[in-house]
DNA sequence: ATTCTATGGGACCATATAGTCCCATCTTGC
DNA sequence: GCAAGATGGGACTATATGGTCCCATAGAAT
């Protein structure tokens, strides 16, 4: 599914995919931090330990690279929800799993945002299929919280009547939400306050 | 309040504050649609006609200009959004609030997010007085919401015990979180189901 | 062993961009 | 009217940055 590679007729030898996922993690990392615009090229290749040629040669250019980094965050990003969210059916574990972002995000006072949000907000209009699949990396977080309303509902806990997939776009939008103003404010409150409000509201819709 | 006039101690005549109103708003507007990063102060003279010399005449530098841009823009949403949010005292009016931002945002599928939103999310962890008076912004902006919530409580339509400021707060968090998912999925329906779900979770707050 | 390709290093180039400078002209205060 | 300062124009500079190129080396296939 990556488009990124290239060279996609090529061989890639073991250690050119080394080479390849160093440039993308390191990229990944500085990116995270001093966002797409505020990474240069020369910044890649001195925290990943890389010659440009070899940057080029695994890259056509900034815009793949930046593709590839969304590839790579998006794995993860979507690897780790998976793990936290994959077997979550009840609203206890859902606050649960909404406290290990908020404390997760707190260890920066909520610099940097979300990973996928913030790359989200700043490619999303430059780059049509950068945005395309961002976008759809939102739509499987959100598969993934309609999974845990949609068990919520099995087990009687959430009413069946219960539009899921309005309130797992909500949830992950008051997500979003939340990360942004802690960013600017480097605070994580609003954010625990956002998520909190849109779980409250959930929990609210228990069967009748 | 604005630290961004290059010229506190000088005069400042009636030409020199129309020129210097056109460059403000002239890069408001190309870093809205390119961001901060993707607008050259050579795009900002082409956009507002105006010399080089004069942009610098009237600002420090491009951080003094993205601050002054910040200061008018938020000067703008937040005059906006008074006029809109000012005498709003019923749910109905707050969801009349809400399909006026959608629509808006809809002219343009989305595209470019909430124009508070974005400069926070690109410039708050680069310059920390630009971050600080965009958190004053949405400290502002909360505060329109919690005195629309305020109002709703008094004429009887919102609980008494409704922790009021949460509200805002998680309110103006799906506001945000609305925007961002709209702009990457170039489409606003995700806005309007972000935003109604923390509606639909005030209203539910009724009076007992 | 040899040959071909992938990998690696890094100098080099073209250009974009922030920022400087100098001089001309208009406005204001006296 | 005249001096001082504000406004205006735009050439020029230094540098950062994306991108190119060439040559060296390692490793795989035969």
């Amino acid at each position: 599914m990556t488009t990124t590679d290239s060279h996609n007729g090529r061989r890639l030898t073991a250690r050119g995919a080394k080479t390849r996922a160093k440039i993308v993690a390191g990229a990944a990392d500085l990116m995270f931090i001093q966002g797409v615009g505020g990474t240069t090229l020369d910044d890649v290749i001195a925290a990943s330990g890389v010659s440009k040629s070899q940057l080029y040669h695994h890259f056509a250019g900034k815009d793949a690279l930046v593709r590839a980094v969304i590839d790579h965050v998006g794995e993860f990003v979507i690897g780790r929800e998976r793990d936290a969210l994959g077997h979550v059916s009840t609203i206890a574990g859902l606050r649960r799993w909404r406290d290990a972002l908020v404390q997760n995000n707190a260890l920066r006072h909520g610099a940097y945002g979300c990973s996928l949000g913030a790359l989200a907000s700043e490619v999303s209009d430059n780059d049509d299929l950068a945005r395309q699949t961002l976008s759809q990396l939102f739509g499987e977080w959100q598969g993934l919280l309609a999974g845990v309303l949609h068990r919520l509902q099995d087990s009687g806990a959430l009413s069946p009547e219960a539009p899921i997939d309005q309130l797992a776009t909500g949830l992950l939008g008051a997500l979003q939400g939340g990360y942004m103003l802690a960013q600017t404010a480097r605070d994580v409150t609003p954010m625990a306050t956002s998520i909190d409000m849109a779980l409250t509201h959930i929990e609210s819709l228990s069967a009748h």
